[in-house]
DNA sequence: CAATTTCTGAGGTACGTAAATCAGAAATCT
DNA sequence: AGATTTCTGATTTACGTACCTCAGAAATTG
């Protein structure tokens, strides 16, 4: 049988008050009696029923999540993932807050965590921008004692207690990797497309790509990045542009969202070049399925999601995490798995 | 406030020992006396705290694990991660008991699944061999009201309640796209080597790669399917004798487990072929780390047990599964992207 | 109509923990 | 020494559900 606190108050020789108040902390226990007390806890091995202790408190983890209202497919897929914890909210005791903030702006995720410190949420989870001012709140975020999820974008040296995300540079890395394998020995350029060079997750898979394509495929050249603001339009003009002053492209890595409009230029053109992309959406899909992408590397939005907020619960709790569950993977598609 | 049993038999004018018939499908209640508990019950939107019930109730979940006394690295993972879980027994309310079999042997799982059968614990995992013996015993498991959950290999038309494991002919079909584009266009011989075709996960991913070869890479040719049944020493020299025969094969798939004994045959020679493999392994990733490995699809044992764990809890419950939770997917293992 | 059988309500205890109240003991101060 | 403050223990209630007992009401049977 599992010891409870009634064993360690029979064992200790102390009162179940007294047991209460060293199990939580709380004044008015000689050093002496709580040594005792604390004796009996490690002997017997005793754990707390989390379910039973969360009853009697009637305990609910309020928990905020503030996410870009970015109209890319992820970040709407992201939303609703959260919006679907939220469905499940009765069930799994939580009370999830969502805040919208602007993409990109670093003002509005800024003013956004301090109304989270404000609000003394149990937890709160956001996509990081990689800016000082970002740092600077989340540290107060912290300091104010709230555990801190980075989602999708990291945002490390800032006291955060975890990054529900995928290993960013590793993403890159293997983008590189299928890029000179599926090219294999042909000298080539290769463009790279990204959203913007602000977010922590863009950077690093530019870093991750850059790095293999150079150790391991010297004869492929990679030209200046161009930013396409996770913006279809924006992306097509680049790409276009850059087509029409590199024509011998054989490789494009985009690595931020918008691919509606690298679809499009890629399928203006005659010859089809190596296209490796992030994200499976509608429009990714379709493209995998007809050709025009060759291999989409992707993050489960509910995965991250879910995975926050175990995260979060735990660290509410002062409870560890199981690192190996909470690793987010990077799926890779081909038009062959697709699910 | 979510509501509780109090408000409902406030609400229908009955006592709480009614509406805890009602709810738990006792007898001695009328029909009409019944019907308003159960409008009170819809109109409040009541739903059972889970956590309070099972703790009532002091209620712990009897999960039986049946897997394969296999000395590959894989099986004595996936052993581990099930003793991991019986760690965590206490916390997760769980008490699981693992059952050895003998790997391959029809006769020694089916004795297990009836032995199963006759402890009636509140749930059983094992892996699966796809014979009709078994596919009897799974049914016989199920007819007596135990949820019963496949894990890493499956068997349809046995009244399992879910599968826990990877899509395996989607794997099958992404190493054929995987070898396809590293060969590109060269025409050449492919080597298949299988543990045992009675599994059924090896039969459908030797089947997705065949059919993407067929239709995608024509020129790639199919050897005979080598069986190692997972064997070091045998995959070896089954591989030796294939390359001895034929001196054109570019490319290897291992679809089972025994990789050491293929990485020694691979070593051997003089020109390395494009090798894909299954499972990450200290071998499997050491050869992909010196390039004797091109690719391994791996399976995150971790997650299927625990998916297993979740999904025998709520069928336990007679609750539904987040099936995108429990969605185990192939990870894809290139040099640059090792965890 | 009496004798049963079948319902239903009232009340309680239990699960393991949290948290409050109150009273007595010990230590400190005046 | 008496008053005050600080500890400590005992006891109780609560969280939401399960499950048990017992008594009385209602319906059914002979």
């Amino acid at each position: 049988m599992k010891p409870t606190v009634h064993d360690i108050a029979k064992i200790a020789g102390v009162s179940l008050a007294t047991v209460d108040r060293v199990l939580n902390g709380r004044p008015g226990v000689r050093e002496i009696t709580r040594g005792r007390v604390e004796e009996a806890i490690s002997t017997l091995g005793y754990v707390r029923d989390l379910a039973a202790a969360n009853l009697a408190k009637s305990r609910t983890y309020a928990f905020t999540f503030i996410i870009p209202a970015n109209d890319n497919s992820f970040m709407i897929g992201l939303a609703e993932e959260v919006r679907g914890a939220i469905a499940r909210s009765s069930a799994e005791r939580t009370d999830i807050r969502i805040i919208e903030v602007p993409p990109f702006d670093t003002e509005a995720l800024v003013c956004a965590l301090d109304e989270v410190v404000e609000s003394r949420p149990a937890g709160a989870a956001f996509v990081a921008i990689d800016t000082p001012e970002v740092r600077a709140a989340a540290k107060r975020l912290q300091a104010a004692g709230i555990p801190v999820v980075t989602l999708v974008s990291d945002l490390p040296d800032s006291g955060r207690d975890h990054y529900a995300g995928i290993d960013n540079i590793a993403a890159g890395r293997t983008a590189a990797g299928l890029m000179g394998r599926f090219l294999s020995g042909r000298k080539a350029k290769i463009a790279v497309l990204a959203g913007s060079m602000l977010v922590r997750d863009h950077r690093e898979r530019l870093e991750g790509f850059s790095a293999v394509l150079g150790s391991s495929f010297p004869d492929l050249d990679i030209l200046p990045v161009l930013e396409g603001r996770d913006d279809p339009a924006l992306a097509e003009t680049a790409l276009a542009e850059a087509f029409a002053s590199h024509p011998d492209i054989a490789g494009i890595y985009s690595l931020g969202a918008g691919n509606r409009g690298l679809i499009r230029a890629v399928q203006a053109r005659r010859e089809r070049p190596v296209v490796i992309a992030h994200e499976l959406t509608a429009s990714t899909r379709a493209a995998l399925i007809d050709g025009t992408i060759d291999a989409v590397l992707n993050q489960d939005a509910g995965h991250e999601v879910r995975s926050a907020i175990r995260v979060l619960k735990a660290k509410a709790d002062g409870l560890p995490v199981i690192a190996a569950q909470e690793r987010i993977r990077i799926d890779i598609f081909l038009k062959d798995n697709l699910p």
